[in-house]
DNA sequence: TATGAATGAGAGTTCATTCAT
DNA sequence: AATGAATGAACTCTCATTCAT
């Protein structure tokens, strides 16, 4: 069997069994079982459990920002591509729960390399997340001034709800990608609006 | 020394490992080590490694809901019951690191036992969020039925922004809980206004 | 069992293991079997391998410094001295075979860091002799220089001589200490002699 | 490529990686590498790790025992042909590092069958030099009768000095093999005349 | 002549846990 | 109330070796 086929047979196997089981709980013996070959050939190929836990993250990393990407459309407005966004992140998330679960619990919990690995990731989507309200704050007429570090927190807020839901989603009865993009939609488009056109709100 | 002075700590000991190092990678060694004991006294008071770790996320647990609870004053308007809920959110995450770690990163990655506990704190937050929500909702006028399923998403949502803000706030830059605390209300407290007078976005 | 006991028990076990195996092939069950013990304990009290091996050559080489420089009476002239050393010598090593092996064997074999245990212990009996050697040209008349560096060959000559004949007194047929030290003697006494007197051999 | 030069390769590359780690920290996989072929070739040519080692002990022990065979002319005088040997002793070793360590140090270290190959070739070396010291006795006069095992001491230790003397010049600052070989000549050849001149060394 | 692909066996090391005191 | 001493079990990783081609 050619090596690139192995390798992602491993690294499907390494990914069901690090996902349900975290990293460290995880062990070689059990992935080399699941992917059907001999521990020595995951070693030869991916050389550590380290090292393959790394190749895990990037490649889920990159499918999940990549679904989010190709679910946008530039060219439409840009409440429609938030929409878009977040629908294609809630699909993608719920049909890789794995991938999912090493991104957004495992990795966390595995020490500072991976920590990093995903951080990235999520600065990336973060990124993604900005730049689409800074464009509405531009479109708005009136735009008084959202400050940058005002604009990181919101997308900070956006992003963190998005994740919060998707574990509601998929985790509890049935809610749709849909149905958690609408909620998200709703709950989150006119508040922008009202930020953007100067209405804020202050502890009295 | 008493037994309980004793317990307390062991257990801010092991709060400090596990914070840093998650549940498996932290040693007994290590925690033993860190509050002056011996291991068997450890096992004697604690039970167990497992025992051990479910007894700090239940403590940090409760002390964040403490925290929040105890910063929530029942007699004032709803608005200002978010407010200080979240204030006091930000304000406790940025002054128990490790609690706060143990609860949001390690033990999501740690199995069952430890995933089923956390979880039902946070049930325990998002429905004091939701009690919130449904109050503000019952006191608009128009209230044109917040079905009891989308207030459920909005309390996640709202939860979900609030970790991430408080993740963003301790680990970056300085960010201080007020300022969280005002990004959040500004973002999403129009936009619950808006919903509770049935202005919806719909994709189209 | 005091630990102090223990440990002994643990380097005699090792030091049997590593004298018949060497370094590489000895393993650490064997030597935790040998020594009746589990291998954490090993572990525990003597840490990992590398120290282990590197614990018994500082100790063989401390215990044959030792039985030579207890052998000899420095109030005694220098021929006696360095015939008391070399008996001291031989019989050391003839009753502490697998000290010897795992000093003029094994440790050679090893690795840096076990090559540098081992020469720096050679390198003070090489001292020791020289300083002999020294002494013996100082006390002849004649004394026509003879050159620090020729000393220091002397030295490394005699040590030589005496390491191979070490191993042929203790492998093949049995040849005493007595009568080791006493072919040195003969071969070594009356060729520095004559060097000292200035009588060279060279080539024609 | 020929088989015969592909398998010079191999040992070449055997001999380089053997002398630098040792027979059981090498690794076939780095002989392999460094010899530029795949590892079933080294397979297909030398059959095994231990067949390699004893292929290239004995390469080796037939090079240094060609060498000094090779360096003395047995139509010159006796203490001629000592000395030829050694200057021929010294500069095969060290011209030749990586085969003198193998035979040196790490066949010694290898287990049996290794010990006994270089054992061999030891005692061919010290039958060598026994002839010479049986030559020279018979050809002193007086020849008081020196003992076959009295004579097999002295070849010991002569070949156990030459062997510290390659050490010390070949690893330090630079000793020739000139000098090397002087400094034993000096040492070992008045001692041998006396001996054979019936005047010994007794400790009183 | 030569190799890419694969593995059984075993190494060193660590850890949660328990006696006996 | 507290511990020094000890271990069974499991883990990551390596290596000499062999097919099938």
């Amino acid at each position: 069997m050619p090596r690139a086929e192995r390798e992602r047979q491993m690294m499907d196997a390494a990914l069901r069994v690090f996902g349900s089981r975290g990293y460290r709980a995880a062990s070689m013996d059990e992935i080399a079982e699941l992917a059907g070959v001999s521990k020595p050939l995951v070693y030869l190929y991916l050389n550590s459990k380290e090292d393959l836990f790394t190749a895990c993250i990037r490649r889920e990393a990159a499918a999940l920002i990549g679904a989010v990407r190709g679910g946008v459309d530039s060219a439409r407005p840009v409440d429609r591509r938030l929409w878009d966004g977040l629908t294609a992140f809630f699909t993608h998330t719920a049909e890789h729960p794995d991938g999912w679960a090493v991104l957004h619990n495992h990795a966390r919990s595995g020490g500072e390399p991976f920590v990093a690995e995903v951080t990235a990731m999520r600065e990336e989507i973060v990124a993604f997340v900005t730049s689409l309200v800074a464009v509405a704050a531009r479109e708005a007429h009136g735009t008084p001034d959202l400050a940058e570090r005002e604009v990181a927190g919101l997308a900070q807020a956006l992003v963190g709800a998005a994740e919060s839901l998707a574990g509601w989603a998929n985790g509890d009865a049935g809610v749709s990608a849909c149905e958690a993009a609408a909620t998200l939609m709703n709950f989150a488009w006119s508040g922008l609006g009202d930020l953007m056109n100067g209405r804020r709100w202050s502890p009295r």
